[in-house]
DNA sequence: TGAAATCATTGCACTAAGCAATGAAACTCT
DNA sequence: AGAGTTTCATTGCTTAGTGCAATGATTTCA
């Protein structure tokens, strides 16, 4: 257990250490620039409902990686904030569905073409043929990463947003 | 002021944003695994103070992005966790002086170590050719966003950690 | 039908973060 | 030297995020 087969040098591993400084940056910065007062987790929360649609509250809670409790209180806020909505299901009253509305997903589409745009800025600084080979890189590095055998991988972590 | 010269493809950027997700999944994974007590914001104190040296509280709490007041208490509990120190300026009485200790410096080591070993292990799984490509186009990358203007980027992203 | 499981919520405790006010110390400028 | 200003840390107050445990409502199942 430990290093790697190929030791993958020391320059390989602090390069994607320096990278994932820089994108974690630019994420930050783009929902800072659309949302002022919705934070993080709060994002977090209307991408999972904006991509899967309607959600009882235990699957929002574990699409998130926090309990129900966590969970329920979040959407107490964007509730406030006119992001979601909460319907209480017929068919089991026990559960209750969470959805985005309008506002919320339009707080979603804004931050993500807001960092796309800043990376297609970052990005655009280089000549093309190294944006294909960043491309690829990433792809392949993302893939490789992909293949993390679960044991190794935390609970929650479903890692919806960056 | 939005899309960039060259357009920089979807798939570049899709790209990026995976890999995005990866690296900041390794980061919390780990820390978790050598400090369950210990969160990020309490981490990234650490790696400031280890890597920087004894800090001013408002140094401490610039490097963070942070106010001076959240640093304050942030300290507050990794004294606790006896994991810094403080000390009183004897040069300047109003200043306060706040140091890693060993268990601290302890703590940022093993994590570090860890977060290595993790992206040692995924890249150990591609040929050391495409290490080498990752490498550089990483490097690219984050030298291209070094070179983000003042303007665009947030108030206190020092990013000392991802 | 009665017991067990599921689901959401609420109370309690704690970390994280900002703002405003306070107090102490050092500095500056006549 | 002394008065006013700036710098620094801290504390009170508020809000967000989080987990755990208990509760209540409902559904399922044996």
């Amino acid at each position: 257990m430990g290093t790697a087969h190929t030791p993958a040098g020391q320059a390989i591993v602090d390069a994607v250490l320096t990278a994932s400084r820089t994108l974690v940056a630019v994420t930050e910065q783009s929902l800072g620039a659309v949302a002022e007062d919705t934070t993080i987790a709060q994002y977090r929360a209307l991408v999972v409902l904006a991509s899967r649609g309607s959600q009882r509250m235990v699957d929002l809670a574990a699409a998130l990686g926090v309990t129900p409790s966590t969970a329920g209180r979040m959407c107490d806020r964007l509730v406030r904030k006119e992001l979601i909505r909460r319907h209480r299901a017929r068919s089991d009253r026990r559960e209750v569905l969470v959805s985005v509305t309008a506002a919320g997903r339009e707080v979603v589409d804004q931050a993500t073409a807001r960092r796309r745009e800043l990376l297609a800025e970052i990005l655009g600084r280089l000549p093309a043929s190294q944006q294909a080979a960043i491309a690829s890189a990433l792809q392949a590095f993302a893939a490789a990463a992909g293949e993390v055998p679960d044991s190794e991988w935390p609970a929650g972590a479903e890692t919806e947003l960056a």
